[in-house]
RNA sequence: GCGUCCUUAGCUCAGUGGUAGAGCGUCACAUUGACAUUGUGAAGGCCGGAGGUCCGAUCCCUCCAGGACGCACCA
């Protein structure tokens, strides 16, 4: 053996070996008799990396977890299925794209067209696949790359069609005229689930609209941070047990305000708050969630007044085409003129801004498509809602750590409708076509001339939630990887994705399959750096993992990944950490080469030669105590206990104290000591090493094809 | 506002109803070897604070403090 162990040549060897074995899709394995064709199934789908970039440590430590429970499950005989795919990201990536060209040539997209965009984002984004692939493999996961999937590929993208179709035949997707969140700088609606709040200072004014006609001030004054919205104010809400407003509720005046004329209710409403500003609320239906709802329970009108590029659109001269935050300065002002600003402080607020472009979130009414959480369905006519409450728990999905089932509980309580379109053009377009009034949605564009598709595109999570199943062959109910290997046993995934993720495909796999679409969930948590920040760019506190598997070896990576964080727990990482466990490395090397340069001059590499006695050794005893020890943590999904413990036991164990005690006799006794004491090591070092193997796949994949040569680890029996 | 988690060695974190553990760091000694990456040992902790349950609490319960995060219709 080499006296020192090349990473690099090891690991790139080792994963061309895997490659070529094939063993990582099941179907060689049954074929090559190493797996059971009626054994049980194990299968799980890799979350499928955005197209965006390059992998991280998140994607890395993903991949070590899901590597361990899928190596864990191959070596213990089960069919084992691990899809591979990445994800288009709708947004997330044409926006990135988007930038690029906004830098480089000043033109954004409806400079380009879309189809010249379309084409610069595909390109993009394979570019980003074919780097991630390689990083992926890089990193020793061993998927089932004859099956991999792409969210945007044909396959996919039929079987969005007919998810669409199925669920707006249920009449779950439907087209409506609602308040939707607008992001002005990203051109396109989003979902309540991609809005940041981000806390700032506002301003907290206190003023009257202004004068009635009989000359006196409108008679309740209110608190608002957008003074430019309210030249859209069509009501005053006020709670119903306020007794200072009592006497105006029902009533509606009509008042000049800023020089344009608007007409207010007053009404009484639950959710006004008495205690913040006045008690009384403006109501601004077309331009905030909150009063839009009001809206609806008074039969309130509404009046747009900002457009889409956030400028204001009331005929006023004052601000007519104005951006809102100037607006809101000229509208102050005003008022200050005229009279009816009773009071301004500073407040904090929380102020929502797009996840992806950093927009500040403008409410619009808007025409858009939405799927129903509340509407009763099908045989059962349940909700949505309440398919995916009784999904988690007794619906046979458990999620660990088991507090994030009181997360998923509370997040399906304030469930609003889901705003599925989108104004992007990269991404699944709505299967839907119009000819003047006729509306038709289906798998395939009708016949005939004159249907025009709809331009909107599918929020990304929209395909991402068919994943579990569109990766088994769905739509083709009888696709037999679908019937072999669905419902997935394990969802593996970061916790930062429960609702975007998690929830979307129970929500998809209860309409669609009718059932849940995995048995266990296991979220981790996030990988931050050694001071518990969030890795990023911008504070140069990356390391990058195919930085260090290329220093450390990808075993160490993986290792440091693994042993220290548990379930639902940050992780935090320092490149001294990987250093400490590429040591760990060389350790194993050189107890393998110990026995290497010690093994019995008669002893046939490769055997295992009966020895008197040795099963009732007490190192024999403690292996099976750690054996025990290590299968249930795996089982448990304690994988960073399981890691340790093996972690303490080669090194302090086997390497400390039972190779010392033996060397002598190994190096100097007579044959038969020799013998035993060689049988006593290679054996508790090789059953060591296969139990690392879904831990450090490469160096114990290596040792094991030197002490036992031809055989794979792979798939040898755990 | 509602909710969740965290607080244990200098640092980063495991952990258990029975007088505390690891890695890194520090110090002393040993070692040129299977080991560039080693070994042995040491120092270092009223396990955030206060109550309670218990024979016994770092662990279970209540409250408090500090920190992180999630959710919400904070106008």
């Amino acid at each position: 053996m080499e006296p020192r162990y090349d990473i690099q040549e090891v690991e790139v060897r080792i994963a061309k070996a895997w490659d070529d074995a094939g063993y990582a899709n099941p179907d060689t394995c049954i074929a090559k008799g190493v797996t059971k064709s009626d054994a049980e199934a194990f299968s799980i789908v890799l979350p499928p990396p955005n197209v965006t970039g390059t992998l991280h440590m998140g994607h890395a430590a993903m991949l070590a977890v899901e590597d361990v429970m899928v190596r864990y499950a191959r070596m213990t005989g089960k069919r084992t299925l691990w899809i591979p795919g990445t994800d288009h990201a709708a947004i997330a990536t044409q926006s990135r794209v988007e930038k690029d060209i906004m830098k480089e040539e000043k033109k954004n997209r409806y400079d380009l067209g879309r189809e010249e965009l379309l084409r610069r984002v595909n390109e993009f984004a394979k570019e980003s696949h074919d780097t991630i692939v390689h990083q992926i493999k890089r990193m020793g996961a061993s998927l089932d790359w004859s099956r991999e999937a792409y969210t945007l590929d044909e396959k996919r993208s039929f079987a969005v069609r007919a998810a669409f179709k199925k669920m707006y035949d249920l009449g779950l997707i439907y087209r409506g005229h609602r308040v939707v969140n607008w992001d002005p700088k990203g051109q396109t609606t989003i979902s309540d689930d991609e809005i940041v709040y981000e806390e700032r200072k506002a301003k907290l004014y206190t003023f009257r609209y202004g004068f009635l006609v009989d000359g006196s001030k409108f008679p309740i004054p209110i608190s608002t941070t957008r003074l430019e919205t309210k030249f859209g104010d069509t009501s005053v809400a006020v709670h119903p047990s306020d007794d200072r407003y009592k006497e105006f509720v029902g009533k509606t005046f009509d008042v000049d305000f800023c020089g344009t004329p608007i007409t207010v209710k007053v009404v009484a409403d639950e959710s006004v708050e008495r205690d913040f500003g006045t008690g009384a609320l403006g109501v601004t239906p077309a331009h905030s969630m909150v009063d839009w709802e009001i809206a609806q329970r008074h039969n309130l009108p509404f009046k747009q007044i900002i457009d889409e590029r956030g400028r204001m659109m009331v005929e006023n001269p004052l601000v007519q085409g104005k951006k809102t935050t100037e607006a809101r300065e000229i509208t102050a002002e005003e008022l200050r003129k005229r009279g009816l600003i009773e009071k301004e402080e500073e407040i904090p607020q929380n102020i929502a801004t797009a996840e992806r472009t950093g927009g500040i979130i403008e409410p619009l009414p808007k025409l858009q498509w939405f799927i129903a959480v509340n509407k009763p369905f099908g045989e059962k006519q349940k909700t949505l809602k309440e398919l995916m409450k009784s999904a988690v728990g007794t619906g046979g999905v458990t999620i660990e750590p088991e507090r994030f089932s009181r997360i998923y509980f509370n997040w399906i309580d304030n469930l609003h409708d889901w705003c599925i379109s989108r104004q992007i053009w990269f991404g699944h377009r709505v299967p839907v076509w119009y000819k003047g009034e006729e509306t038709h949605v289906d798998i395939e564009a009708p016949e005939g001339a004159d249907w025009v598709q709809d331009p909107d595109t599918l929020d990304t999570w929209f395909s991402s939630g068919l994943w579990p199943f569109s990766t088994l062959g769905w739509p083709d109910e009888n696709a037999p990887d679908l019937k072999a290997y669905f419902p997935n046993t394990v969802m593996e995934t970061g916790y930062d994705i429960l609702f975007f993720w998690v929830a979307r495909m129970i929500l998809m796999s209860e309409v669609i399959m009718g059932g849940i679409p995995f048995r266990r969930v296991y979220l981790h948590g996030l990988v931050r750096d050694d001071k518990g920040r969030k890795m990023s760019k911008s504070l140069g506190n990356i390391i990058d993992p195919l930085t260090m598997a290329d220093k450390y070896g990808a075993d160490a990576t993986r290792l440091s990944l693994i042993i220290g964080a548990s379930a639902g727990n940050d992780l935090k990482l320092s490149e001294d950490r990987v250093r400490g466990y590429r040591n760990f490395s060389t350790k194993i090397w050189n107890i393998a080469r110990f026995l290497d340069m010690n093994r019995p001059a008669d002893w046939q590499i490769g055997s295992r030669p009966s020895v008197p006695n040795i099963d009732l050794r007490q190192e024999i005893v403690e292996l099976n105590t750690v054996y025990k020890e290590v299968t249930a943590h795996i089982e448990n999904f304690e994988f960073h206990l399981a890691g340790e413990k093996l972690y303490h036991y080669v090194w302090h164990t086997i390497a400390d104290v039972i190779l010392e005690q033996e060397k002598k006799r190994l190096q100097e006794g007579t044959p038969e000591e020799k013998t035993e004491a060689y049988a006593l090591l290679e054996r508790v070092f090789l059953e060591s090493v296969a139990m690392l193997h879904p831990f450090m796949p490469f160096i114990t994949e290596e040792i094991y094809g030197i002490f036992r040569p031809g055989k794979m680890l792979m798939v040898e029996r755990w």
